[in-house]
DNA sequence: ATCATTGCAAAAGCTTTGCATAAGA
DNA sequence: TCTTATGCAAAGCTTTTGCAATGAT
């Protein structure tokens, strides 16, 4: 019986990278790294530190928000999660790992957030790492304005 | 004689955009205003608060970090600057006006960064306009990876 | 048995703010 | 004259860190 994507939640291979990389780095898997791993990956989407704090506090796990901050470069460095942008003072989080890719469409007025899937960008990355000799390894594409319903609310075109 | 964009200091019209953007507001245009533009206008280019703080202040200028945090909202909102990045626990901002739209290409080993134009990204804008109902107001494009310099450095292909 | 990790509280660093004084308009 | 702006120092926040105790391997 093969181990499927949703066999579970240790069955994800979520875990599993994140307890290689831990192993591979001579860290230690402990139970505090998994519960914040669990966190991100059931709820799968943005997130920052204070925010997963309360949310893990209001579950009744007891651990600090500075373990949170000592697994967030963790996760980084080991591709599950990436920094998304900074605003309100702290910075905001994303679980990526299995996610396509995608950008982020954002509204001025109500901070509502849209994603999307924008295939051209690896051209440009590839007609970049040409002309500047650089090796592209990604982007970040951030596309603001006015959504709909804040557009009508703010009479704008 | 009409008034060139390099007429002296005062006669670019960064200026004209500030101080008619402070009297709209009912402000005072202060020299420490002007002093604050004057720096960024005339080193064109990023910056952030501590440094731009200590360029002044190696100049002679006596100025608080108060005034520069005060001032630098409204240089946004007049479309004269934006910010560009967090890194390194603070902002980073950008000289923008007169500058043909750019986005950045930065090396993660040695933290240059290179711009460039990329005229496909208004079709882009265009398009998720269309597709999310947005009025587009504008994008942010950040490329990374490794700078030839860096790529030969740590030997990445 | 080792040595990394945790929680806590303190420290650090950037940014904001209260207040008395200075100074545009 | 009336208000806004400035400088200073204190406060506010997020994030980092030192340390003793804990716990993974």
């Amino acid at each position: 019986m093969t181990r499927e994507k949703n066999d579970g939640p240790q069955g994800r291979p979520e875990f599993q990278i994140f307890k290689d990389y831990i192993r591979k780095k001579g860290l230690r898997y402990t139970p505090e790294r998994e519960i914040i791993l669990r966190e991100i990956v059931n709820t799968g989407d943005h997130f920052d530190v204070d925010e997963l704090y309360l949310r893990l506090r209001n579950k009744g796990e007891r651990l600090s928000k500075a373990s949170i901050y000592r697994t967030i470069p963790l996760l980084i460095d080991c591709g599950l999660i990436q920094e998304v942008y900074y605003e309100d003072g702290h910075m905001h989080y994303e679980f990526i790992y299995g996610h396509e890719h995608h950008c982020h469409l954002r509204c001025l007025e109500c901070r509502r957030i849209d994603e999307f899937v924008e295939p051209s960008l690896k051209k440009i990355e590839d007609r970049l790492a040409r002309k500047f000799g650089y090796r592209v390894v990604g982007h970040k594409l951030e596309v603001y304005g006015y959504c709909p319903e804040c557009r009508k609310k703010l009479n704008l075109r």
